[in-house]
DNA sequence: CGAATACTTGAGCCATTGCTCAAGTATACT
DNA sequence: AGTATACTTGAGCAATGGCTCAAGTATTCG
């Protein structure tokens, strides 16, 4: 298990009195790294903004793949702006492209990606009720 | 339950021959709207920075809650970026506070969050061995 | 009271980001 | 070949975000 530590702590760094060692001793070697910290934050940026959370919502719920114009009529997005974020969650294995003749299809392949938005949004639509 | 349905389609947007009317038909309302999009970006984007998914993950292992001072020994943050991060992660309801003298003691609050920052980090730890 | 501590907050800075616009590539049609 | 279609890509721009720095609040101690 390749768990990712944080980098070591400096104990001199704060003014002493505040401290609770007793609290954070048992903390010291489990926080998120540097590293770990980048990758969940990179996991999460994926769907953290609103028109790639509707790109991969739609794919989500899609069985076939669909080609740009189709994503694009569906959203209401223009065609650039929508190869713009393809282009970003294909490169971050998000999805993947199967190009036929001058069309390109494109599909949801992160699974984990896909309970994700998924669940987020039946989360917020009860919270919402 | 309150879903959230895409702004009507302008069905004349695009230049006719790529649609695949038969592929988009069963998808057009079931798309997210803005609405729905921006709760979802909102909610990721919780966890989309480093320093914020570090301090929600920190606090999602602890069972206590912890004190700005330890919190930032233990991350290795400036105490001034680390309030300006839970004043962000307070305003939306994840983190709670509680004062006693002049300290500030703050803990999770929102279990969807520890349950995002805890699954992530395991997923990730798995995927990178 | 005044000084120190623990935290908060506003201003400003630099990096990032999501978009539009224009141009470019690749395939299909005539 | 030449044109049209489907998509991609780079440049540039306005908006956002996370940080530092400095100042401010509130509580404690002497």
């Amino acid at each position: 298990m390749a768990q990712v530590f944080a980098s070591e702590i400096d104990a001199d760094a704060c003014s002493t009195e505040c401290l609770h060692p007793e609290a954070i001793a048992p903390l010291l070697g489990r926080s998120l790294g540097a590293d770990g910290a980048r990758a969940v934050g990179d996991l999460f940026a994926t769907l953290a903004d609103p028109s790639r959370a509707r790109i991969v919502h739609l794919l989500a719920i899609t069985e076939q793949d669909l080609c740009v114009c189709d994503i694009a009529l569906v959203l209401g997005m223009s065609v650039s702006a929508l190869s713009h974020q393809l282009r970003f969650l294909r490169e971050r294995g998000a999805v993947e492209r199967r190009k036929v003749g001058r069309m390109a299809y494109y599909r949801l392949v992160d699974d984990h990606l896909r309970h994700l938005v998924l669940d987020a949004s039946t989360h917020i639509a009860e919270s919402v009720a």
